[in-house]
DNA sequence: CTGCAGGGGTAAA
DNA sequence: TTTACCCCTGCA
């Protein structure tokens, strides 16, 4: 592992706290001066914007260059997919304007699937906490700068791991389910590496449901925002809910407008977009 | 200060 | 289809 930094320049879609404070990660912290520090993988990054260049430092195996070209998905034209999304509707285009710099980050599928298990029925700063206690304990450490930083445990580091620890991390409800899909993944009754390999997306998600406190909702959240990256998904939690049915639907209570309903229109109106065009539709409702 | 709903759902009844 | 689940926060 060794220092390194990388500028990026001419990128029009990037803004920290557009894809930082999206929802789609818990690992990324805002600095003093604006800049936000997260871990990838082994390495430690920093990314900083600096009038419109994107400075990216830290400490991380292999090139920066490559590291931040894959978990940003840097070759991505997100213009060009804004524009497609944007002739929609002006809902579409105004959420767009409002989440200009969104982009979906391609996370480890591992470390995705079990923050997603983290996720559910919880908050995002409880979910960052207990996040940041399981790296700690269970994790390698790094330092880097004086401060110290811990990379997100592996199958391995977790496999010992009883209910009664995870318990103790504020873990909740969810301890039992973090247990049982670490033994399965580790047993490889359901194998990652091959969940890249299948285009299908119904299928990949028909296999992550297997996982234990994996239901249809994380599952659509693991398919998106790790890199299995699939854009045919279309994560539904109360507020995709709200804005869809504020927008298309308005029925007097939401709660009634059925899971199906919402996708059946999801996937009419932003086809193979879905995923994206969710991430616009939530991040303005909620932040705004 | 206490009580309680609700939070980026899931699984079991 | 309904309900409990752990824990933290916000608010009456």
């Amino acid at each position: 592992m060794k220092e390194q930094k990388y500028i990026l320049k001419n990128q029009n879609s990037f803004e920290l706290k557009d894809i930082f404070e999206c929802g789609q990660c818990f690992r990324w912290n805002k600095q003093e001066d604006g800049s936000y520090t997260g871990i990838i993988k082994d390495g430690i990054i920093n990314v900083k914007k600096e009038n419109e260049n994107i400075i990216f430092t830290g400490k991380c195996d292999g090139n920066i260059k490559d590291v931040v070209e894959y978990y940003f998905d840097l070759n991505r034209d997100y213009e060009e997919i804004k524009q497609k999304l944007a002739n929609i509707d002006n809902y579409l285009k105004t959420s767009i304007e409002y989440g200009k710099g969104i982009r979906i980050l391609n996370q480890d599928l591992w470390e995705t699937i079990i923050s997603f298990i983290i996720s559910a029925n919880n908050n995002i700063p409880r979910i960052k906490g207990i996040i940041e206690r399981l790296s700690q304990k269970y994790g390698n450490e790094i330092e880097w700068n004086e401060k110290k930083y811990y990379t997100f445990p592996t199958p391995e580091q977790l496999k010992k791991v009883t209910v009664e620890e995870y318990k103790k991390l504020g873990l909740g409800f969810r301890d039992i389910r973090l247990y049982e899909t670490t033994k399965m993944i580790v047993e490889n009754k359901v194998n990652l590496e091959k969940m890249k390999c299948n285009p299908n997306t119904q299928e990949v998600k028909k296999e992550l449901l297997t996982l234990s406190g994996v239901g249809p909702k994380v599952a659509d959240c693991i398919l998106l925002f790790s890199d299995l990256k699939r854009f045919d998904v279309f994560p539904i939690d109360v507020w995709v809910r709200r804005v869809m049915n504020d927008l298309y639907i308005k029925e007097n209570d939401e709660e009634k407008v059925s899971k199906l309903k919402i996708e059946k229109i999801a996937y009419e109106k932003f086809g193979d977009l879905a995923g994206i065009a969710q991430q616009y539709l939530f991040y303005w409702r909620r932040e705004s």
